[in-house]
RNA sequence: GGAGGGGUACUCAAGCGGUCAACGAGGGCAGACUGUAAAUCUGCUGGCUAUGCCUACGUAGGUUCGAAUCCUACCCCCUCCA
């Protein structure tokens, strides 16, 4: 068993805030299993590494035996938050919430204890809530409280017009502490003001207000925009061992030291020792290796990350053709295709246009001859390897 | 309810009768250089049965030899006043 020191150092280890300063180590005093929350949108059950910067966190309580409760937010998702760009974004049905909540069990238990995590969803209460209660819950709380939001503020300030339901939100978020009796709360920086609103709701619920902890948003792989689906500067946790370990690779530097902090589980200690190393010479890249051996061996396996590393360095370093290149068989009418056409049927690229350009650019290889005739046919009953680019690779067997 | 502003490609943003598949910037992709890093340089960035054709500037019509550009109606967004 850790001492209480040991545990405060290492769960403040990577947070941006812990409000108020004191309150975990009082917490921590208690002595007994705390009760950490941690909100999800239930529209997105696709977690990318960014998101379990959170959760990294959430398994060191559980570590540290406290009691971790994995919210999702379906109350919210069902009524469909109309805010935002995409006005038209469909409430989500009790069937999709339950799907979405599966494949978030399916994702979170790669890095949790399934035995110690609780699974939540705010309809519980929230469902039953009736208007009078729901007004009740909205007189708690001022709009001049509301508007020193951040974001508020500068849509108000702006005269960009804010919808009331908007400042429901952070209240429902709120009494999602107090129905839980949340010890701790965990969220990004973009989320401390929905979780300052918590300890005040509890306060005026006469419990104890929860820890507010902040996460940092991670940089995506462009190491500027945070990461995001829709960005697409992202590593998803289903994404497959090699293409997992790429993106890893395609990282700077900058961006990897960044992501050691964040995403490796490995002591502070060692990440200094690389510093120190990279910058007695050492090759970054090699540096690099370690992150995405450790990244990929925590969603597949050792084995796999071991492979992978063997697979880059024979790819990248050597040039070699990839290990494991698709097979796709094609039909013709005729006596052969055009290698546009080829292209295009294989899935290397999206049109024969597309096709066309890559050609013109030299980024087409067969059998890893560099290919510049535009017209070029080839013949049925024959199998090549193409390559378009540095990555996209098929072994195609025309019939 | 009234007044005004606006809807252009992934995003921002020009264009306001032909030379517009649409300036420019960002992003993305590809090539060179590398460590699949950064920085830098270069090219590309609607589709197709491909030196031509088709579809695209909110939607539907209209004027015109010709429209993203002009007219009409409609839809949507934003601001201000009430």
């Amino acid at each position: 068993m850790s001492t209480m020191k040991e545990q405060l150092a290492e769960l403040t280890r990577g947070t941006e805030e812990v409000l108020p300063e004191n309150g975990l180590a009082e917490k921590l005093k208690k002595n007994r299993p705390l009760i950490i929350k941690a909100g999800f949108d239930p529209t997105a059950p696709d977690l990318h590494i960014g998101h379990t910067v959170l959760i990294n966190k959430m398994r060191q309580f559980q570590e540290f035996g406290h009691d971790v409760v994995f919210l999702i937010g379906d109350f919210t998702g069902m009524i469909g938050d109309p805010s935002g760009k995409n006005a038209t974004r469909p409430p989500l049905s009790t069937e999709q919430i339950k799907d979405n909540a599966k494949t978030y069990e399916a994702q979170i238990f790669k890095i949790l204890d399934p035995e110690r995590t609780r699974v939540e969803f705010n309809s519980t209460w929230m469902g039953p809530m009736d208007a009078a209660g729901l007004i009740r819950l909205a007189s708690r709380h001022t709009v001049a409280r509301m508007l020193e939001r951040d974001d508020f503020n500068k849509r108000y300030s702006a005269g960009q017009p804010i919808a009331i339901h908007e400042f429901l939100y952070p209240l429902v978020q709120g009494y999602d502490s107090v129905a839980l009796k949340a010890d701790v709360e965990l969220g990004g920086t973009d989320q401390k003001f929905n979780l300052l609103v918590g300890r005040q709701l509890q306060q005026d619920y006469k419990q104890e207000p929860q820890i507010v902890l902040t996460m940092p948003l991670l940089e995506g792989l462009d190491g500027v925009q945070k990461m995001s689906k829709s960005l697409g500067n992202y590593i998803g946790i289903t994404d497959d061992a090699g293409e997992m370990f790429g993106k890893i690779m395609s990282i700077s530097d900058d961006l990897m030291w960044r992501y050691f902090e964040l995403l490796s589980f490995r002591p502070l200690s060692d990440i200094n020792g690389l510093k120190l190393a990279a910058d007695e010479g050492r090759n970054p890249r090699d540096i690099k290796f370690e992150l995405a051996q450790e990244i990929v061996a925590r969603f597949h396996s050792e084995k796999d990350a071991e492979q992978q590393k063997v697979e880059f360095i024979s790819r990248f370093q050597k040039g070699a053709m990839p290990q494991e290149i698709e097979d796709i068989s094609l039909q013709s009418a005729a006596e052969g295709m055009g290698i546009a056409h080829l292209l295009k049927n294989a899935n290397l690229v999206t049109s024969t246009s597309e096709a066309f350009r890559m050609i013109k650019q030299g980024a087409v290889r067969i059998d890893g001859e560099r290919i510049d005739d535009r017209d070029c046919v080839v013949k049925c009953g024959s199998t090549h390897v193409f390559q378009v680019g540095k990555r996209k690779f098929a072994r195609v067997t025309l019939a």
